[in-house]
DNA sequence: TCAAAAAGTCAAAAATTGGTCAATTTGCAG
DNA sequence: CTGCAAATTGACCAATTTTTGACTTTTTGA
């Protein structure tokens, strides 16, 4: 069966050209003009997202979250500029891989094979972190110390989650407002207390272990 | 240790409204209502340029082709208007990230604290090594001697980084306190007496030695 | 030697930060 | 619509840091 590709992306030359040359792979592309549209077509199932980051409309990181939690296929972002702090705050959202524009196809067709390669290995692979016995299921959103469940709700799942990406790393609760919640996102980061609270007391329960560690004056972080 | 940002816009309301937040934010807010000033500002090295690319009588793209010439801090643009072509436009310039107005000041000042931040990363800041086996981490913000950890506040690291950056050389109060407080800061520099005793008791319990010294009549010096 | 200026000490006030709790709002499945 | 869990908020307290001001000691130069 060929692979189905969905494209993301508003330039209407980029995703003709971009669809056409995929065909003639021996792929079947689909494309998506905006975020919609988008969330729309992952019924479709794809087992790859092409998804350009600066779409009107929508943040891309946020609109990458959002397809993140529908589904588990290899997400590469396409994207003029890319630094550091990109890429950390690309892999927060659930992408993959980033190929920064102008690129070229042969370049484009590469990757994009070799990331369907790498996840047709890992299939039935969830991707999973682990730290002192505690597992968490990045693909299905779970934690467990050993036989127990966490429970943790959405919100607190984010918080480990993006803590655990960066264990050791000192984190103050703007910060961790800024990446769980998005850069331009408005509100208070009071509430970070409150979940930090919240994931101790599920944590302490569980394990009877002490995860994330105060930094008086600096904020918080994941000791591994 | 205060980042100075350089706010380039002709709109006073504006760089007002701007420079007295970023000030507030701890932020040393400096503003150029021109091409003109603009350029001579950049003698104060700013660590950040906000840049309105619509001001009279200079094309903004141009005057940021001219400002990357001489710095390489972050240039952000601020603008009305923003299309593809106008961030690779701007990219190309040599600008870094764009704000359409009109944007609330958190976002502002998250996407200003952002890069900063990646700035510094790419520095890919240093542990500085005194001598005699005092160790500190710039990144984590912690201070060793050997297994003994010195427990410096925040302030107190602030000074202790100042005064081991420019190990040897001296200053007086006041010129600690606009290194650490920022230009803009007002109070009294009579705090650092205070500071530099608590910093050289924790230093004498930890490794025994006198890495303060004073100058009478001219200040302190860190002796390396 | 003595007075003035500079630096050091100390304790307590003020400000900031972190933790906890209860109350309210939001979002969503039934 | 209703009800429930999640998410958020605001108030409060405790821990910690930061600042202040009075006071002492040291240094300098007349």
């Amino acid at each position: 069966m060929a692979y189905k590709i969905l494209i993301a992306d508003d330039e209407k030359m980029l995703t003709e050209l971009l669809s056409s040359h995929l065909q003639k792979c021996g792929y079947e592309a689909f494309v998506a003009e905006n975020a919609q549209q988008t969330i729309s077509m992952l019924n479709v199932y794809p087992d790859l997202i092409l998804l350009d980051i600066n779409m009107p409309e929508m943040d891309g990181l946020e609109l990458c979250k959002m397809i993140r939690q529908n589904v588990v296929c290899p997400i590469l972002f396409l994207t003029a500029r890319i630094t550091e702090q990109d890429k950390i705050n690309g892999l927060q959202a659930g992408g993959d891989d980033y190929i920064t524009k102008p690129f070229s196809l042969k370049e484009l067709t590469a990757r994009v094979a070799a990331h369907l390669r790498r996840d047709e290995r890992s299939k039935c692979t969830p991707k999973i972190v682990s730290s002192q016995g505690l597992i968490v299921n990045l693909a299905e959103r779970t934690c467990f110390y050993g036989e127990k469940p966490l429970n943790l709700s959405n919100r607190e799942f984010d918080i480990v989650e993006f803590l655990m990406r960066n264990a050791n790393q000192i984190f103050d609760r703007e910060r961790i407002y800024e990446a769980v919640w998005g850069l331009n996102a408005e509100g208070d980061s009071g509430v970070i207390k409150e979940h930090i609270r919240k994931i101790r007391n599920k944590l302490k329960e569980a394990t009877g272990r002490e995860y994330i560690e105060t930094v008086w004056g600096m904020g918080y972080r994941w000791k591994k």
